[in-house]
DNA sequence: AATTTCAGCAACCGCCAAGTT
DNA sequence: TAACTTGGCGGTTGCTGAAAT
């Protein structure tokens, strides 16, 4: 069923409340980030009950102080394309190219968007190739898509470790 | 105006790897 | 060294508001 790590009491799921919110950045400012194991331990005095990994999440997808908000930016939307042909479904690593932008924000972006427009060119989203049986009906060819300036395959220095 | 369908996104789930006991 | 814990990741679900009927 659950987690293991939220198994053992009862914890909220879902839509956090923005109480939660607060009561989530009260703890990480005055404890900072690192052990989520400890976040509910500590907090639940102050009435947060959501387990570690519940936590960690919102933190890094909505709290986190260095986050970039709004639509992707044409660039943005480009580096995705060009790193995604590389590394393929590896969003934690395409994310790490777009500062302030998360790997669930970029996975979402790609599904509900990118992914979208390649197939409307008649391009394969996994494999970046022109599918068989389609013609691109828009005004870019594969051949134009292929003149966008390329990325150092991998191993790459793209990639830190 | 009411209902249904769709799209976007936040959050959960299960798995894995690394660290700890 | 096996068992357990924790953090991290990608796939997927399901909620919500917008658009369509």
């Amino acid at each position: 069923m659950g987690h293991h790590c939220c198994s053992r009491q009862k914890v909220k799921r879902g839509l956090w409340s923005p109480e939660e919110d607060e009561k989530l950045v009260r703890y990480i400012t005055t404890h900072g980030h690192g052990c989520w194991s400890s976040v509910p331990k500590t907090s639940s005095i102050l009435g947060l009950q959501r387990c570690g990994k519940s936590c960690r999440l919102r933190w890094i997808n909505y709290l986190r102080p260095d986050l970039k908000r709004g639509s992707f930016t044409e660039h943005e939307e480009r580096v995705i394309i060009d790193v995604h042909r590389i590394l393929g479904n590896r969003w934690a690593q395409i994310a790490k190219h777009l500062p302030g932008r998360t790997d669930n924000e970029v996975k979402n972006f790609w599904n509900s968007c990118i992914k979208k427009k390649l197939i409307a060119q008649g391009l394969d989203p996994k494999t970046h190739n022109l599918m068989p049986n389609t013609r691109p009906p828009l005004s870019i060819t594969h051949q134009t898509y292929l003149t966008f300036p390329k990325i150092p395959a991998r191993p790459s220095p793209l990639v830190p470790t």
